[in-house]
DNA sequence: AGATTGACTGCAT
DNA sequence: CATGCAGCCAATC
């Protein structure tokens, strides 16, 4: 058979996954994405989400960096628009531009709703 | 095969 | 809390 497919092409599949799996109104980092998916920088991540075709149903716009800020990109006016969907969803940004990861932070896969008591 | 860049992160200053 | 530097892995030249 032909052979396996690229580790690379298996990665991006799961990254992508995972960031599917990101409820609106909350944001992930590059790190965490990295570490859920396991073998992966965050990096990679970045480098997958450059990548990544548009239109392919990956909400993209909910990963920020570990700062909780929208990353800048080397071209074009992504972050902007970046920046626009999240408000669109209900997520804050504070004057610096940054977002409170403790509150709007995606907790994780396994717990994709957040807790009734998440005042602190 | 070596050097450079990139939507990053953590630690030191 | 802002800035600087090294580590990180893959893609591109």
């Amino acid at each position: 058979m032909t052979r396996p497919p690229n580790r690379s092409e298996a990665l991006y599949a799961r990254i992508y996954a995972l960031v599917k799996q990101i409820p609106p109104g909350r944001v992930a980092t590059y790190g965490q994405i990295a570490r859920l998916v396991g073998r992966c920088s965050a990096r990679q991540v970045g480098y997958a989400m450059a990548a990544m075709p548009s239109g392919s149903g990956v909400p993209w716009q909910r990963v920020l960096n570990s700062r909780g800020e929208v990353s800048r990109r080397s071209q074009g006016q992504g972050d902007r628009t970046q920046r626009r969907l999240l408000e669109m969803e209900g997520v804050r940004f504070d004057d610096r531009g940054r977002v409170n990861l403790r509150e709007a932070g995606w907790p994780g896969p396994d717990a994709d709703e957040p807790d009734p008591f998440g005042d602190l």
